[in-house]
Formats: C-alpha cells, sequence, structure tokens
DNA sequence: TTAAAATGATGACATTTATCATTATTTTGA
DNA sequence: TCAAAATAATGATAAATGTCATCATTTTAA
C-alpha cells in the first residue's frame, strides 16, 4: 500500500486556492515542509497590524474578519476571509510588516505558510509567479470599487451592498445567520451602527429582507440590487 | 565610435522605475524593442475605464491624474501619475480592462510596453517578477489608507492630506503652481469644489498656507500635519 | 435558572457636508 | 485687446448622517 505524499488537510486546504495548482508534486512537497496550523476561538487576533509578516495565511475552516484600524479605534471591515483564499497583506512584498488585522469570527483553523517559501516558489514557477501577481491584483481591484461604494454611496446602497456581499459572495445562499453584529455591519458599510439598525428597519418595511437579529432573509433580491446601483 | 545601444529617451525614462534595475542587457533590449511613444496635450485621455489593456504605461514627462469613474459622473482621483512610476491598473493580471481612466494634467509624453512582453520577463527573470509584485503590493498598500483617510477623516484633515501629497510626493517643495482646479482637488479629498473652497480659506486665514488661485505656499507644515493626523 | 453583560432598538438632537443660486475673477481665443 | 468661457468665491438652505441617552432584548456564564 502506498503512503500517501500529503496528509489530508494540507491537500484539501492548500487545492482550494486554484494558484497551488501550478505546482509541481515537488514544489506542493516543499510547501507541505513549512506549513503550521494554528487554531483559534471566535474572537481572538490571528493577526495584528503593524506586526510583522512572514507568512502567508490560509483558512482551513471557520470564517475571520479581515479590518483596517483607522482613527479613533474605529475600524473598516475590508473583507470577510473564508477558507480557499490566500490572506496576505501588502506588507508581505514591502516592509514585512501587517497593514490589517485578522480576527476569527468562528472557529478557526488557520494554516501559516512561509514567506521565504512562497518566494522561493516565486523563483521557481513563473505560473505560480503569474497568479500571485493576478491574486493580489484581485483584492487590489475590489478595494478600487470598495473606495466608490463607501465614498459615492449613501447609505441604503452600502447595506445594500453588504447584504449581497454577504449572501452572494460568502454564504453563497440568501437566508442565513449573520456572523456580524450591527456595529461590524456598520464597520463594514462605513455607518454608525444605529444608522445600520434604522436602514434594516427599512428595508424589512419594503420587504425586502426579513430579519430578526442575527437571521437575515432576502426576500426581493433585484430591488436590493437596485438599491445598490442606484447608491 | 560604437553605435549605443539605446536612444535617449529609452533609457531614461525606464531606469527611472527601480525594477527595471533587475533586467539584463539582453533583457532591456526586449523591452525596448516593444515599446511605442505617444504625446498628448493638457485634458487628453491616455487610457479610458473599460477599454483593453495590453500594456503598462510610463509617463516619459509632464503629469496625469489617475482617477476611478464613479457614480453620477463623479470621479475619484487615486494619485498624481508623473515620471518614473509604472501606470497599470489591475486589469492587467486580471480581465485585462482598465478600470480607472489618465487624463493629461500637462503636456505628457507616454511610454507604452507591450504586456506581453512585461509577462515575458516576469518569466525571464524573477527578480523582476518579485518588484513587480512589490511595486503592486504598495500601490495597493495607498489605497489602504486612501480608504481610511477619505472615510474616517473630516474635510480639513482629507484637505490637509492632499496638500502634504501635492507639496511631499509629486512637487517635492512646499511652494507650488497647483495643476488641479478646485473641482479636481475636490475629487481628490471627496468633497465639493465649494467645500475645498471654503476650507482653502479656512486654512489661510488660519495662516496654515498662502493661495491665490492656482498657487500654493505651505507656511506652517506642522500644524497642517496636526490636522492631517487629528481627521 | 438567573443575574450580568452584550447587543439591538428608538427618538431627539447636533454636526457635517452637499446643493443651489449668484456674483467675482481669471483664463482663453478670436 | 476684449468678449466669452471657465473657474473661483460666497451665502443661504437642505440633506445625510452621527451622537447621545434610554430602554428592550438576547446571549453568556456562574
Amino acid at each position: 500500500m502506498e503512503k500517501p505524499k500529503f496528509e489530508f488537510d494540507c491537500r484539501t486546504c492548500l487545492y482550494r486556492w486554484e494558484n497551488f495548482k501550478t505546482l509541481t508534486e515537488e514544489q506542493l512537497q516543499l510547501l507541505c515542509n513549512h506549513r503550521y496550523e494554528a487554531s483559534f476561538k471566535p474572537g481572538e487576533i490571528i493577526f495584528k497590524k503593524g506586526s510583522p509578516t512572514s507568512s502567508v495565511i490560509f483558512l482551513v475552516s471557520g470564517m475571520a474578519k479581515v479590518f483596517l484600524e483607522g482613527l479613533d479605534g474605529k475600524s473598516i471591515i475590508i473583507s470577510i476571509a473564508k477558507p480557499g483564499m490566500m490572506i496576505s497583506g501588502p506588507g508581505t512584498y514591502g516592509d514585512m510588516r501587517h497593514h490589517f488585522t485578522l480576527t476569527s469570527l468562528t472557529d478557526v483553523k488557520a494554516c501559516f505558510i512561509d514567506m521565504t517559501v512562497m518566494k522561493q516558489l516565486v523563483h521557481l514557477n513563473s505560473a505560480f509567479a503569474e497568479g500571485l501577481i493576478s491574486d493580489i491584483s484581485n483584492k487590489s481591484l475590489l478595494m478600487y470599487y470598495k473606495l466608490v461604494g463607501l465614498t459615492q454611496k449613501k447609505m441604503p446602497g452600502r447595506l445594500a451592498d453588504a447584504i449581497l456581499y454577504l449572501a452572494n459572495q460568502i454564504y453563497e445562499t440568501d437566508e442565513f445567520d449573520l456572523i456580524l453584529n450591527r456595529q461590524e455591519l456598520g464597520d463594514f458599510t462605513n455607518m454608525a451602527k444605529e444608522s445600520v439598525i434604522r436602514i434594516l428597519k427599512d428595508f424589512e418595511e419594503d420587504g425586502l429582507i426579513e430579519s430578526n437579529c442575527s437571521r437575515i432573509k432576502i426576500l426581493d433580491k433585484p430591488k436590493l440590487q437596485m438599491i445598490s446601483e442606484n447608491g
């Protein structure tokens, strides 16, 4: 009986990131020899803005929030991380410092891959390098659209965006138990928690959603999309 | 007498981007064989959001504004481009479309380098690839800080940021003839042009700057920095 | 199970900032 | 050089949104 080259977790975890498929068996082995796992309880800091980065991170299971720590203790949630995404800040190829904080929202199992290995793979495999550039570019692109949304849309448009993002990108269903509280929803949409509550109520009264506390159900997606587009 | 390998413009223009210094003579030659130049008058579109990207751009001379076209015809100026910076959107390694527009602010001479050559260089030279990743990462980092500034600072803080950016990064002097008009200053700071005018006047009354029309002179930089930091 | 803590909800009010109308100034081009 | 166009300046007003105080509900942990 042949011994499997990699343990179960490694394969499933890593292979969810498309770009690892460009690697040869040997290169994948190199990667697996330099990976570490850690577990986190909800609300724990996985890495903190300002701390040194020496690895990129993949979630094996669970969800986390990626957020900028802004002025006066206010936060801006950039995105919700779930398994299969590479989480690496712009500091990874710059000043080697984290520029945002990653905090678990649920129980999280995370896989850390040493940056020196990532850089080695960039040298060894140009398809991998190109995939990495592509990944970073796409994240940058999302930031552009986030910037437009947060600065130019009014509150209902921003909140509609958030709900659609959660339904389409994160939960992949139109009814879900929200892991973000109202404050965090505010951090994601750049509004006060009170405003989140008020507009969520408006949406409910207009028959766009059904919401009681953490449960949200989208009732009229086309209308929600219209609000998102018209700001 | 030996014939120089590259014409004057190529060397000076390209070498201003640090990352081209990683190339061998042969690789630089390859690059120079696939570059094109074009001239633009003030206000002309160099490339437009939505159009296909097949090259990255370097300004040989002049300045241009990089801006997102947002909702209702409103713009967000991301940065001012000047010689030595690579201008390539996140679409270059993604959907091959531009996601922002580049417009000349002065007479501009621009140098276009074919993307296929850039990708070839990524394959041939891993130091170049790493430099490219680093460049893209740094731009992404600027976007993070732009997002925090535009969403969390109040108008005086945002305008102070803009003036300091222009003085430190663009003009590299504390007295300069602004090439942006009030509307564009508003597009850069996410405020209405009337608000720009009012706060600029406040700054002048408080002795922070001297400003008549396009000329701006910073009188009290530390105070301006304080306003920038405190939002 | 129950008290404490956290989160959610609501209304009154204040602040920030945009919009609109109008006038002044500067720039541009015949 | 001068009229037209573009840009800048100003004031009044309105809209969007945050803040604060308070109370209700839900969750947590002893």
